[in-house]
DNA sequence: TTGACAGGCAACCAAAAGGTTGCATATAGA
DNA sequence: TCTATATGCAACCTTTTGGTTGCCTGTCAA
């Protein structure tokens, strides 16, 4: 995975409202536009259709949402595979210095 | 780990020069702002000591670094926990749903 | 064929993000 | 004490981002 792509993931991950749109696809998957614009949890506002739709597009350029077209439909549908992989490869890198990075700090507080 | 939180996680991790600093910490803890400095990976452009100062400063807010002062230096740890919990809880209950979206987007794929 | 419904496109706007310059403060060391 | 070093703070600027409104296109169904 390069950088250019870990970068877009990341930054399509760094929305509430994105992360939530991935939330309610996980929960119903392949949903339209339309069923994707009801009310948002998040601080209980809502958005117009034209705000969804480009956090939707943005979730598509990353490769975490693929669409279909069904007639004037559009199906949105969850690809997990781009979080699977920056779980494997990015979360994973620190992951491995996890218990080593604790004790240089520790040891850092310490010494004050 | 609070909606909040993990806000500011993803909102940290959003930007390449940040995710390259915590990089820089975990080939080698406990640097100061000075040696963090040096040339960014990223596109091989230098930068100030003051957009450095900041970035780590949103990386201690979200609590991805832990600072301890030494005199006049400032020693920037690794904090290696809100990584994992990001991977834990939130790439977790993706992870879960995995082959299920996998299929219901090829199913819907091999409809058209 | 003609509405009504689902979605796309483009212009525009305010706020946030990333970065810079300039100056201030504090500590280490000669 | 005096000076160089390490960092902090604040104002300012530009670009990106998240959101809106308005209008256009395509498709289903009576």
């Amino acid at each position: 995975m390069e950088d250019v792509i870990v970068d877009a993931v990341f930054k399509a991950l760094a929305d509430a409202s994105r992360r939530e749109l991935l939330d309610r696809l996980r929960a119903d998957n392949g949903q339209t536009l339309g069923e994707l614009c009801g009310r948002l949890a998040k601080s209980g506002t809502t958005m117009t259709r034209q705000a969804v739709s480009k956090h939707l597009a943005i979730l598509e350029a990353a490769n975490l949402v693929v669409t279909v077209k069904r007639g004037r439909e559009k199906l949105h549908y969850l690809n997990p595979v781009p979080i699977h992989e920056i779980g494997e490869r990015w979360i994973g890198k620190f992951e491995r210095h996890r218990l080593q990075a604790l004790s240089d700090m520790k040891k850092a507080l310490e010494k004050e």
